[in-house]
DNA sequence: GGAGTGTCGTTGAAAAATCAACAATACGTT
DNA sequence: AACGTATTGTTGATTTTTCAACGACACTCC
């Protein structure tokens, strides 16, 4: 059903730059690498990404850009059950919590009524 | 920052699996693989990440389980950030919303209520 | 005892991934 | 034109990963 697992560890690293940064050029995802390897090695990378079907790759202007074939919003949909399922045994309440607790996600008193009518409206769909 | 991932593909996948399952045996981990190998081989992976330090092998009862070496709550928020700034920018209110539109989680009042609350709690802690 | 079954660990060969070197192109500068 | 620089694509060698084949051990059932 869901087969889409099979990235090595490289091929994982710049997609995930690639969804952080949007569309992104070969130099810019070599930056963003944690020990980046030679320019032309990144490449390859990309080259092998564009052949299985995970990025797209064109100009933006005179530059060449990549970006995620599959769109953001499944993307994140599959990245964020995927956590639920393997660290929070499915607890959206778990998941809530520490996503609360992270030091680096204060929230706003704008955002903190937004997610409140969030859930009340998600209440009301209550199937 | 210091991320070092240092993981491959078979072993990113028995991680996951163990912290799903907390401390499963070797069976229990190949059956949870989505194109299960031989049993050896999972031995192989297995014997690795305990060599790296990821997992810890201990006998429980008669039986030899495998668990994370990294807390469970340590392993949380790192995944959990880790998604929070690659598909959402950081923002927690993005992250909580796909969350409670996830289908397969589903809230009952109680677990809405107790959401709330923590989003109460939250906010009076917040800076 | 011994034949069958389940768990565990290691070895080595095949397959995949990683990467630098290289070649090609485009574009501006002198 | 000739040179330098930046960007791209490909090849092939090295390293890592993946995995089945084995061997050892414990235990059960006949």
């Amino acid at each position: 059903m869901t087969d889409m697992p099979s990235l090595s560890r490289r091929e994982r690293e710049v997609m995930d730059i690639v969804h952080e940064l949007g569309s992104p050029t070969a130099a810019q995802i070599r930056e963003c690498m944690a020990h980046p390897p030679t320019d032309s090695a990144v490449r390859s990378v990309l080259r092998i990404l564009v052949e299985k079907g995970h990025l797209a790759k064109e100009y933006e202007g005179p530059r060449l850009v990549y970006s995620p074939r599959i769109p953001v919003v499944r993307a994140r949909r599959s990245a964020m059950r995927h956590v639920l399922r393997t660290f929070f045994g499915g607890s959206v309440e778990g998941a809530v919590a520490t996503l609360l607790a992270l030091e680096d996600g204060t929230l706003t008193d704008e955002e903190r009524a937004r997610i409140m009518s969030m859930i009340d409206r998600a209440s009301e769909e209550g199937r």
